[in-house]
RNA sequence: GGUCGCAUAGCUCAGUUGGUUAGAGCGCGCGCCUCACAUGCGCGAGGUCGUAGGUUCAAGUCCUACUGCGACCACCA
């Protein structure tokens, strides 16, 4: 088979892809090997993957293909997460297009939609996830709400209810009205909002005509007041103190209480204290055991009934009943400004909760919910990263981490929707009368007095009365209960079964900064408890792809790539490329297009550098026979020494890229890693070797021609191994048809450097040859002597670089085109000539044309000068006897050796200059 | 309010433990269809490394302050 004339990534990604599956090449295999396990960030399914999704999905293949391919026993699991609240909204907006509603359809009907949605988008995902030819092993496919998923849910919630980490309790919670749900503190984002400062007087109760002037964001919630509070020390206030206060409105009278709490130096000095709607007036509420008032329904509407139950009355009930929240406070500012109770407005800067699913300001409200109490689950966790047995990459979130852990409050874990994992938790339909009730969903509602009945399975009765119409717990679990016990839940637990035995605790944690919290340090929590050990070793964290202009991508922002686009445009490998080389650790990523072009020229070139070789090859010299990895520990290493230069450079340059390309990807370098095998590929193997090589294969130069032809195949074997993990189809693509019927490069070993390929004379030789080459193409070009146009070269210097020189012709007028070259001492240069000097050797260019003698006569003096700047430095630095008292011998020596370079250098380019002005003069 | 991160070429970014003339890609300029590749080849221009101090023989690299941007956390009405 041939190489195709152009790499064509829309027809053989996908062949390859399926190739992989039919094969079974994702599957950890049999075999006594070490493990290396993942478990996957499961997407959400509420829609299809995004840039982050690609990152994280590229970084841990190309660690699972590296590391499948360097032997260990790799399992990387697949899945995707139910989502709650993200899930149940998407599916809730898509009735509403269609003029229905989930209150319409109803607890059971709905769930059954929002399955069918799941089936929907979890199908797009995998496809998505496919097409960036991940490696996991999707027989291990999971979703957060299978049915083994599900059991763990429910073992891990028994288990907490049986510790006594459990409990169901009636306090503030963030509510968040739209979605009718509780939500947990990290759910809420906080954020900055210009608001205003009203400032409102509360008259008196005892018709003194005092008042007290009190300052809020919210005045609608002093429908809720049970107290007025003051500083206990504030001499403004001292008069007041004791005294009670007739709420405006309402008319409710309610204490004035002193408490530290209050800052004198904020607003007036004064504040209003609703416990039902704040959760600092929540606290003091408590300490002086103050009733709290819910004013708001789950809509955040006012609700009457709950002013009637008090026994409150009054025409203001009829007013306010059923206005939304911002409506009733717009209608209570008006009111007190028309009975002179509204003493000031000002502007003031707020920040609001908002619901992390819908962006809907949150409501302090009183509901009874499940909570894990924490503390005895975070410190184990704090504990494992403190130890190191976990490591978290980079280790700047340790901080965060740290800071998270050590101010963690109770987890409230119930959730007031229906899609995820029902709470299994049930309560005796007859014991439980008093405190039951139902609302507008139909779901029954169960009051904090409730007896909760915890069990694994639907109980047949009640313990109690042995009454057996038991009602579940309506509530749901947050979504992150489930995703937090994902790395051993996907493995099997609670059996105990091979998969958790073989692959717990998982290897490496691949993962955004912004599930730190919600997820990470929920896993360890979990892990640890349940398993006993940490669910990873390492944590990576990646960066957020932004767009080009460091803005985040959002829908709302319209700057949204999808990466299947980017993927059909410019090819898989090399999107994947590219995230990889803009991988830098801590650091966001800022997604230029046009870089991924330039890695999709990369491809081009590893593309055509290998078409190169197979146009060398016969057919019976195709890497089947000559592979190092086919012919496995059987072949010999090469004998360095019967090589030639640039095959022992090419051979030492690799040693070095393969030590520094483990080195970064076991380090997560992921940026070093691709940059390295770059530059290796391109500028040395292509640039430098492929060339000098075709010297060889003609028979120009050494008579092994089968030898050049072996070791440029064997070279390409090298490189596609290499960049195999992070460029899996183009690899795979050419290791196939150039290799006759050999297996996946999947399967292959990972190359391993040979100390015998170090080779430091042959890179200083190199590096002596290139510059050379490159001072003349220079001097060349500025001097605008064609390309095609031999010229003839005078080295003068130290006989060993000269005879080196020598042996190098060759190469000389293949790369630089030199057509004759001549050998003088040092300093016995030319008249007239073009003049660069690389290490101890001048290089000079005869010239023989006036308007070359001008122009190189200004280049030289530009020389001159910029050398003359450099040997000023040096001479400072070397004449600074505190330099030389106090640096260290080596850099000493540098800075000598090189002022001896520089001068001899200067004296070089004058003297040449000089003999063209000498020149130039005679002629006039 | 607290914590952390970032400021290097026109653009997007590298620059491990302070020590050769600060690098890459893209873009730009000039010259080349040289038999793997014009998605290419060769050569080049372009940076007082955010500002001001400090430590040091030596600072893009360490310290302090400041400016700008960003993130996370936080119950100040």
């Amino acid at each position: 088979m041939q190489l195709a004339k152009a790499y064509s990534h829309i027809d053989l990604e996908s062949k390859w892809y399926r190739y992989w599956v039919d094969e079974k090449l994702f599957a950890p295999g049999a075999g006594a090997g070490q493990t290396y396990s993942i478990v996957i960030p499961p997407p959400n399914v509420t829609g299809s993957l995004h840039m982050g999704h690609a990152l994280n999905n590229t970084l841990q293949d190309i660690l699972c293909r590296y590391k499948r391919m360097d032997g260990f026993r790799v399992l990387w699991v697949p899945g995707t997460d139910h989502a709650g609240i993200a899930t149940q909204n998407v599916v809730e907006r898509q009735l509403a297009e269609r003029g229905t509603s989930r209150a319409q359809l109803g607890r059971a009907k709905f769930i059954e939609r929002v399955w069918e949605w799941k089936k929907e988008a979890g199908d797009a995902i995998l496809h998505q996830l496919r097409a960036l030819g991940v490696s996991c092993d999707w027989s291990h496919e999971r979703f957060t709400m299978d049915e083994g998923l599900s059991l763990a849910v429910r073992e891990a919630f028994v288990k907490l209810w049986e510790d006594g980490l459990l409990y169901r309790a009636q306090r503030l919670i963030n509510w968040c009205p739209r979605c009718k749900t509780a939500l947990a503190d990290i759910e809420v984002v906080h954020e900055e909002v210009d608001g205003s400062l009203w400032h409102i007087r509360y008259p008196l109760a005892d018709d003194s005509g005092d008042s007290l002037i009190v300052a809020t964001t919210r005045p609608e919630t002093m429908l809720g007041d049970t107290a007025a509070a003051v500083h206990p020390e504030d001499e403004r206030y001292q008069h007041l103190l004791g005294k009670k206060i007739r709420l405006p409105i309402t008319g409710r009278i309610v204490p004035l209480i002193a408490d530290v709490y209050v800052d004198k130096e904020f607003g007036t000095g004064a504040l209003k204290i609703t416990p039902g709607h704040d959760f600092n007036d929540f606290e003091i509420g408590e300490r002086y055991n103050l009733p709290r008032i819910s004013i708001f329904d789950a809509d955040a509407c006012v609700d009457g009934a709950v002013f009637l139950a008090r026994g409150e009355a009054g025409a203001w009930i009829e007013r306010y009943n059923g206005k939304e929240r911002f409506a009733a406070r717009q209608l209570v500012v008006a009111e007190l400004a028309d009975n002179g109770l509204l003493e000031k407005t000002e502007p003031h800067k707020l920040s609001v909760g908002r619901c992390y699913r819908c962006q809907t300001v949150i409501e302090p409200y009183l509901t009874p919910q499940w909570f894990v109490n924490i503390k005895s689950l975070a410190e184990p966790a704090l504990q494992a990263v403190r130890d190191g047995r976990i490591k978290i990459v980079p280790e700047g979130w340790c901080n965060s981490y740290y800071a998270w852990m050590e101010n963690i409050k109770d987890w409230c874990i119930s959730r007031q929707i229906w899609w995820g994992h029902q709470i299994p938790a049930w309560y005796c339909k007859s014991c439980e009368s008093a405190n039951l009730m139902q609302n507008a969903d139909g779901d029954y509602l169960f009051s904090k007095d409730a007896k909760p009945i915890v069990s694994r399975t639907q109980p047949s009765g009640c313990p109690t009365c042995g009454g057996t119409e038991l009602i579940q717990d309506p509530d749901v679990l947050d979504t992150w209960f489930s995703s937090g016990l994902w790395p051993f839940s996907t493995l099997g637990w609670p059996e105990r079964t091979e998969d958790l035995k073989l692959f717990y605790p998982t290897s490496a944690l691949v993962t955004g900064f912004d599930i730190l919290f919600f997820w990470v340090a929920r896993m360890i929590m979990m892990g640890l408890k349940f398993m006993g050990d940490v669910p990873f070793r390492d944590v990576y964290i990646h960066a957020l792809v932004r767009d080009e202009h460091g803005q985040k991508m959002s829908k709302s922002k319209g700057n949204v790539i999808d990466p299947l686009e980017l993927m059909n445009k410019y090819g898989t490998d090399a999107f994947r490329f590219t995230l990889a080389a803009m991988a830098a650790m801590g650091r966001d990523i800022k997604l230029a297009e046009d870089r991924i072009g330039g890695y999709q020229s990369f491809v081009n070139k590893l593309w055509n550098a290998a078409r190169f070789v197979q146009m060398n090859l016969s057919e019976s010299e195709r890497p089947t026979r000559w592979s190092v990895q086919a012919s496995g520990s059987n072949r010999k290493p090469d004998q360095v020494p019967d090589l030639g230069l640039a095959d022992r450079w090419i051979y030492s340059r690799l040693a070095a890229t393969l030590t520094e390309a483990r080195d970064a990807i076991d380090g997560y370098r992921y940026n070093d890693y691709a940059n390295g095998l770059y530059r290796f590929v391109w500028h040395e193997f292509c640039d430098w070797y492929i060339e000098m090589s075709k010297l060889a294969l003609n028979g120009a130069i050494g008579d092994d021609r089968e030898g050049a032809r072996r070791r440029l195949a064997e070279l390409l074997d090298q490189i596609l191994l290499l960049l195999h993990p992070v460029m899996p189809f183009v690899t795979e693509e050419i290791w196939q048809v150039m290799g006759n019927g050999r297996p996946s490069i999947m399967i292959q070993q990972y190359p391993q450097p040979r100390p015998e390929w170090i080779d430091g004379a042959a890179e200083k030789q190199m590096e002596f040859l290139m510059g050379v080459v490159r001072a003349i193409r220079n001097l060349r070009t500025e001097l605008n002597c064609p390309p095609g146009k031999e010229v003839k070269a005078i080295f003068c210097g130290q006989q060993a670089d000269l005879d080196f020189l020598h042996g190098q012709e060759p190469f000389l007028r293949s790369l630089a085109r030199v057509g004759r070259a001549e050998y003088r001492a040092a300093g016995d240069g030319p008249k007239g000539a073009a003049t660069a000097v690389v290490g101890a050797t001048e290089v000079y260019l005869p010239l023989d044309d006036l308007i070359n003698l001008d122009e190189e006569r200004v280049r030289l003096a530009k020389e001159v000068a910029k050398m003359a700047d450099e040997i000023a430095r040096v001479q400072k630095k070397l004449s600074n006897s505190d330099f030389v008292a106090k640096a260290k011998e080596e850099v000493i020596q540098k800075e000598r050796d090189k002022a001896i370079q520089f001068e001899e250098k200067i004296r070089t380019l004058r003297s040449s200059l000089e003999k063209i002005q000498d020149l130039q003069a005679g002629r006039k």
